[in-house]
DNA sequence: TGTAATCTCTCTAGTCACTAGAGGTTCAAG
DNA sequence: CTTGAACCTCTAGTGACTAGAGAGATTACA
């Protein structure tokens, strides 16, 4: 089996800049290459990179995806933190969505409170966010998190 | 009322560096200056970055602020485009609130099929990501949306 | 064997919404 | 008048890619 990295794209779904990118970040080691240079895969890549595009699927960062294929490198090791990781990850996905749902309602109130009909002088959405006070509930003052959900 | 750009970033919560780039990209109209070139706000400007504050808080992208603003400048036309930029927000919070929830089943289900107590060869974490089919259900294949949450 | 179409190579730069830092100037309090 | 905080501009970095240029490799078919 010798793939090349657009065979490989077409296996995992990963787009064939986005593999180059993955092992400029040390996330895919350097693969065999042909008499041309071009770039030669086996079945352990495909695999390994199976794994990197169910992970990011899931949101976890490619920092957290690394120290897990660091783990996979090293079965002798406690899954620890595999567990860890996954548990933070879980937390972050969590936290987002409370957040998200607190959008929600605050952005439903505003987009349902206008028809869309008027002129802008009258209108509810832009007045809601001029004015904070029309808040029903408050929503979060930016707090930092690193999962993307894209 | 003249605000130093820290006054200013003081009453809204928005940081100065953070001021100072949404004057570069537009959002907020270059300033009167001091005598010796610092910038001085006055209440207009003050509301100004409050309605971006909010704005920026429910999730909107400064491309669509933008928008906003140039129809709060011009209070006669019909307001059918806010109503719009808010409904697809709305729209993309309400998708992404979706997306989330089936990573967190996901996620859920590997965090806690894993005691962390084993040696990573025999864990469950690493084993769900490394395969597939052992999802309950699927998640998204990467799509694509601009509402960040932070 | 020739050739054309497609793929691949490296490299740089752009995206979004900031954030950090360097190196210098101005302001307000004491 | 001095000190120290706040301000100025500019460049570069973040994460996770994406886009494009310009050149070389591979493959299918005649």
């Amino acid at each position: 089996m010798f793939l090349s990295i657009g065979d490989l794209a077409v296996r995992t779904g990963v787009k064939v800049p986005t593999i180059r990118y993955y092992e400029s970040r040390g996330l895919l080691a350097a693969p065999l290459r042909s008499a041309g240079n071009q770039r030669r895969y086996g079945r352990a890549e495909l695999e390994r990179l199976g794994f990197i595009r169910h992970a990011r699927d899931l949101g976890f960062s490619l920092e957290a995806i690394a120290a897990l294929i660091e783990l996979q490198d090293h079965p002798d090791r406690a899954c620890t933190s595999a567990t860890r990781i996954a548990q933070d990850q879980l937390g972050a996905v969590r936290e987002k969505i409370r957040r998200l749902r607190a959008l929600e309602s605050e952005l439903a109130r505003i987009a349902e409170g206008c028809t869309g009909d008027g002129a802008a002088r009258d209108c509810y959405v832009l007045a809601s966010l001029a004015d904070h006070d029309l808040c029903t509930q408050d929503h979060p003052i930016e707090a930092k998190s690193s999962t993307q959900v894209s």
